[in-house]
DNA sequence: CCTTAATTGGACTAATTTAGTCTTATTATA
DNA sequence: TATAATAAGACTAAATTAGTCCAATTAAGG
């Protein structure tokens, strides 16, 4: 039950970005040396970050990347699932076909849920509110 | 994010054992075809369930398994954790050192308090309650 | 317009983890 | 004593994950 490297740099490479001056664009190599995620990582994240729309990166000499919104209206859910390839706790739940075993059906009925409940949280956590810190549980209400 | 395939294996031999008569033993070559679990691999599964107490197994002529406790009496994290070799959303928890970048300490508070509130249904759903189905957000109160 | 500093995209590789198997030993019962 | 079971643990294969490399593109500055 882990997440994948890629995302848990992810986050920490957007926390970095949101601590600092929105006014700027910042090098990956400024990024990777402040947060010490592998340069040639974080590229392949960052791509992947652009593409979902809360990076902007900009080419060419003076390029780099910034925040495409303001923290307070990233969630923690919107870094962590393109990120996260394959989501789905078991099987069952990353499958296309239903599952044939009606014991696992009722375990996977669970599983749903639980991870429903969990996405749920990833969806009302702002990047602003983990800044903050402990606030996390009351927002979005 | 993911549970090990044989924490799902797992939930669904203890399913399959859960809605059975209790007074027999049951063979793993039973179980597996039964299941379609791959019959070595559950092997192990049920030696680390009988290691933590869920299952008991008796060798020999007419052994195999049995739940060691009713269903009522096991929960749903007793069945994944000794399943789930590594535990921890991301590496900061997954380690023994404090991490020394502060940024990633802001995501990890918030992945702690997270995780914690995953384990907290897993703890308190128990396999009788997947059984029964829909109520598992019922209980321990 | 040419050089340089940057990202893009995608193929590639290495390492790790996961899933599953095999083999030998042990145990209980008929 | 033969047989039908689990125990323990080493081993292997497949899949995934983490990370790297490289050729192409783009924008700015001199």
């Amino acid at each position: 039950m882990k997440l994948t490297q890629g995302a848990d740099y992810g986050m920490a490479a957007v926390l970095y970005l949101s601590q600092r001056s929105e006014d700027r664009r910042y090098s990956l190599d400024e990024i990777s040396r402040a947060t010490e995620i592998p340069e040639e990582f974080l590229r392949k994240i960052f791509q992947t970050l652009v593409k979902s729309g809360i990076i902007n990166s900009f080419k060419g000499r003076g390029g780099g990347v910034s925040l495409a919104r303001s923290a307070r209206d990233i969630t923690v859910a919107e870094v962590i699932k393109p990120l996260e390839e394959e989501m789905g706790l078991v099987r069952c739940l990353r499958e296309k076909e239903n599952c044939p075993r009606s014991s696992e059906c009722m375990a996977s009925n669970f599983w749903r849920k639980t991870q429903q409940n969990f996405f749920e949280i990833l969806n009302s956590t702002t990047i602003k509110d983990l800044i903050e810190g402990g606030k996390q549980n009351a927002r979005k209400g």
